[in-house]
DNA sequence: ACACATCCATACCGGTCGGTATGTAATACA
DNA sequence: TGTATTACATACCGACCGGTATGGATGTGT
């Protein structure tokens, strides 16, 4: 049975994953520093090695509980449940527009991949999986959408997924180094154009 | 005068530069450890402040030198000096497509912009540099293909240089995810087929 | 009420980090 | 040939890192 207590332990574990995100980042894994992580939320070591037995299982479960619970939420879920796919994708990139907030730190799975990919074969994994969720998500909704009639019959789904999210973390890298929204929407208003170029 | 010397030392430098390049390249600026660095180079400490006032000059050498230098060898002047524009730009990318090197480390001139671009602004402004010069050569080549008409006159070729430019980062990224040569290729000719839309 | 587990704070440890001070050959210069 | 400078090596430092051992407060199950 959850008690008033058991819900206040785990408030304790998630306010310790979000201060982790926060410090993963804008620092990375590597430099985040667990004294800083600490300092944000008001605790001290003996918590934090009560949840988590290393910095190591702290950053997966950053990776599977913060990030992937974001991107379930956000994006999966919406494209595997869309009854109009090619709606979604559109209007996905445009909430993506119209909220620059990526800039400044970029996106945090991107970001984590780049870093931990060569160093970390779990990191890699993980992260992998998320990424391959989003690929296969959007793929689904792209031949949801062909069978519509609203996708072009000729498109390489599986192909066009992977290009769209390749050229999407380019823009918000490419923008979070410029420091410019104009960069970031100008390309992905390129993007845009790309996703409409798959319409019938 | 350029004694003999003088050679050694200069040599002695970039002997660092380069080791300090490969760290960088596979952990990081910051996890990047000075002491790995010297060892793989033979050198020690007193070589390296002799050359270097501190770490974060090293860093922002490696990206002067090192990487602005292979990227005006192999990126920038090819773009500026061919005669041929857009043939030029699809060399590049058959080029990268046949030589999946990049997989396993990731693009170095990206990997270093995404870590220190929200940390640094020296090196974000250095980083920045390369960047708006790729895309500078890469619009300038688009211009003359548009001049010579190879390119259809609509293209806004700054648009397009920085979609490119972004896809392209994107793919290696993923790629490097997903440590797979076929989705690098599969990604990259994605993008060979979005500059072939460009033309006439 | 008593034993026990949960939850978290405090104090401490070895190791690695970037950086410095000093010494010393080799070389350039006069 | 004497002198100053260059080009490194060696030894050492404080700071911060991730991690551990211990203890106490608070609840939980009986």
């Amino acid at each position: 049975m959850l008690t008033k207590t058991a819900k206040q332990a785990d408030a304790t574990r998630e306010k310790i994953l979000e201060a982790a995100f926060h410090e993963m980042h804008r620092y990375g894994f590597q430099a985040a520093s667990l004294s800083s992580i600490l300092t944000h939320t008001g605790l001290t070591k003996g918590a934090l090695y009560h949840y988590f037995p290393a910095k190591h299982d702290l950053g997966l479960a950053v990776v599977d509980e913060v990030i992937g619970r974001t991107y379930t939420e956000r994006v999966f879920t919406p494209l595997l449940e869309s009854k109009d796919p090619l709606k979604t994708i559109r209007e996905i990139l445009h909430r993506k527009r119209a909220n620059p907030d990526l800039i400044e730190l970029g996106c945090p799975l991107s970001n984590l991949m780049q870093e931990m990919s060569p160093l970390d074969e779990q990191f890699r994994l993980r992260l992998n999986t998320l990424m391959q969720r989003w690929l296969d998500s959007l793929e689904d909704a792209l031949q949801r959408g062909q069978k519509q009639g609203q996708v072009r019959q000729d498109v390489h789904c599986a192909k066009a997924s992977l290009f769209i999210v390749s050229a999407l973390e380019g823009c918000v890298g490419i923008a979070k180094n410029m420091q410019s929204a104009e960069t970031y929407q100008q390309c992905l208003d390129s993007l845009i154009e790309y996703v409409s170029s798959l319409e019938n």
